[in-house]
DNA sequence: ATATGTTGATAGTAATACTATTAATTTTGA
DNA sequence: TCAAAATTAATAGTATTACTATCAACATAT
């Protein structure tokens, strides 16, 4: 599949102070915020440390990112957006349902490649912290505030863009929401799984995998 | 069902300094602390707030655990237990693998009602907090090493657990402990979506609930 | 040439996550 | 029942975190 590169999403605005897209500190601040989180984890990560790694200072990225709770919001909306953006290309002038389902679903819970398309992004980087550190984002007192806010919106509109298909393939089935975000959020925990809980995963087995489990498991469902 | 009360479980003794059902203090920890994580969530929660509540002081907390993160993994390992517990007490005496498969999962995915067995432990509001929190339990930087030191059994041995009654529904199914994993931790995100982002669940609707969707999706995976 | 915006450097505050010490109180067990 | 041992409370102290505020240096734009 090909994209175009060099993408650019719109971010809620809400979660950032200054674009980071739009200066150099910036996009230095959002390419080391990923390779960083990903190395130390979003619980010891700081601003301070982050300043420190790319020679810059601790206020400048106050200047960016209020907290390291929204510079995690905003590298999720980012994410979220990419994965739609895929799920809309991979069924573009596909007709057939099950083929849309396959192919999105496919998108949505594969591992994700190193594939730079963005200079200052690294998705395969961005995908593990998403698995490791993205639940964060929500498991918070300021769900709801935040919700209203529109900062989980990318990823609602992930889910319901499967379900649709889901309820596309078949009408009937009464669950189309539930089971798309089962699937959405059951295929990040299972790659955090085949990592760190071997015994509790068939992933284990080269010819297994997670995008395959789900396909095959929502064959069954909706048939 | 009926289970018997007083409730008492065996947990792994690296997760605490001082046994806390051992003495007074000890147990009021563990009540007010499921009820403070509960009120203010785990990332406000400190050991001095708890201290204030329960008009003890800090330094004595810490004396029956080494910080909060331990304190939640062992508030943790008594909720895996007590479900564990409740779903070897629903198969008793039940032959039939389907049957027993159902209550399995009803008793991992149902919602818990207000049912005080112990006295200082509620769980209802222990399952909550697992919701909303046992995440962070394990999305740490430390999780291989913990999860070495046994930090994750319960959690893993109630999976398996429904892994082999899977197994023993469909012996030709091959992800049997993918499926598994999918229900345990599914289930959870379920009940967070349904109160938080209810746009993407089909739970607001009164006759649908997540434990009748886990039953009815499992039968159609394994038939 | 002047105003504006961006960044860097430094300092400072309040809260967190502990550790250490000592004193007071309770428990125990000889 | 008395002394030793254990437990708890109170206080203080440290390092780090998560910021905010101020001011100077520099670039840019008009």
């Amino acid at each position: 599949m090909k994209l175009p590169g060099n993408l650019r999403f719109t971010i809620n605005e809400k979660l950032f102070l200054k674009d980071p897209e739009s200066s150099d500190l910036g996009r230095k601040i959002l390419k080391h915020s990923i390779l960083m989180i990903d190395e130390i984890g979003f619980d010891a990560f700081t601003f301070k440390k982050l300043g420190e790694c790319i020679g810059s200072n601790e206020s400048s990225i106050y200047r960016y990112f209020e907290n390291k709770h929204k510079l995690l919001l905003y590298l999720s909306s980012w994410y979220w957006s990419w994965v739609e953006y895929r799920m809309l290309f991979a069924i573009q002038n596909i007709n057939d349902s099950k083929e849309k389902l396959h192919r999105v679903v496919y998108e949505v819970t594969c591992e994700v490649k190193d594939d730079i398309r963005t200079e200052y992004i690294d998705e395969a980087v961005l995908n593990r912290i998403i698995i490791s550190e993205y639940s964060k984002a929500f498991l918070t007192k300021e769900v709801d505030t935040e919700n209203r806010d529109g900062f989980f919106l990318v990823y609602k509109k992930v889910i319901s863009l499967l379900a649709n298909i889901i309820a596309e393939v078949n009408p009937e089935y009464p669950y189309s929401k539930s089971l798309a975000s089962s699937v959405v959020v059951g295929a990040l925990n299972q790659h955090f799984i085949k990592r760190h809980f071997k015994s509790i995963t068939d992933f284990s087995e080269p010819d297994k995998n997670v995008a395959s489990f789900y396909i095959q498991t929502l064959d069954k469902i909706l048939l």
